[in-house]
DNA sequence: ATAATCTAATTAGCCATGCTAAATAATAGC
DNA sequence: GCTATTATTTAGCATGGCTAATTAGATTAT
């Protein structure tokens, strides 16, 4: 481990941090909080689920995500039914409602981004990408 | 606007966003919940300020403020006494406890960074730091 | 000097989002 | 059939978000 690594370390954390947050005010443009966004977008992206595969995905216990589902259910945004083989079990799904809101809500960071890549080099937009990758990567291997 | 830019922000969007979920896991591991702890690092990092100015730095409400600089408090991880010019206006100052919380969170933080830019070669590392540097335009710009 | 207006924080009430513990119903294993 | 385990829901509490109202202090206008 180099001192260049860790001043690095640093530099980047700040980076993610502010970028974070910034990231944070437009997710929070929309009408619902930050649990039932991030719930919504990993029924919209991943499928539909049961409640405790919905709330292990979030890191919450399930009764936390009880009432994050109960929001999304009132707001129509996804519907819940008890599984098909298994009558303790009940499925998650987005709406189609829901995904609509969802692809606005993307939208949104999307044009945030863009915005700045239009005016990058490709030098730079090419060091974003390798940022991505290993970031990624980061993420999956723990 | 190329689509060659909208496809970059898809993945740049993903990454930030599964590179989000995992700082906060990382950042849950701390006794005080997240607005307590971003509170806490405006401080430390930033300097003593008045409710509003925290408030208004967090962009939440005085009222929101108040709360969560009463757990700060109670915690003793920060102080709060009157203005000395203006009778009306709270001061808000980090502890030396507060301080060395906030020192070990954020190690904890780094310490994933460092994990992970120790395996890099020195080209992804440079990208690493392009990006951070980029992304620090990105949200100074707005 | 006094009154009117503005400002900063606090209180009050409500809702969302976290947790643990307990309860209820369904399923699995013997 | 009975016991143990599992999935969800309910209950209670704390934290963190909001708006509205209140209180006290500061500034401005008369």
């Amino acid at each position: 481990m180099s001192s260049d690594n860790i001043e690095l370390a640093t530099v980047l954390n700040s980076a993610v941090t502010h970028l974070s947050r910034r990231i944070r005010r437009i997710d929070d443009a929309q009408d619902i909080g930050r649990a039932r966004l991030s719930a919504l977008s990993v029924l919209v992206f991943g499928g539909p689920r049961t409640l405790s595969e919905l709330a292990a995905d979030e890191m919450v216990s399930p009764a936390t995500m009880h009432h994050v589902v109960n929001g999304l259910v009132k707001l129509r945004l996804a519907t819940r039914r008890t599984d098909a083989d298994d009558k303790r079990k009940t499925r998650i799904e987005v709406t189609l409602r829901g995904r609509q809101y969802m692809e606005d809500a993307r939208q949104a960071r999307l044009d945030f981004y863009t915005a700045h890549l239009d005016k990058l080099s490709a030098k730079e937009r090419s060091a974003v990408a390798e940022f991505a990758r290993l970031a990624d990567d980061w993420v999956r291997g723990g």
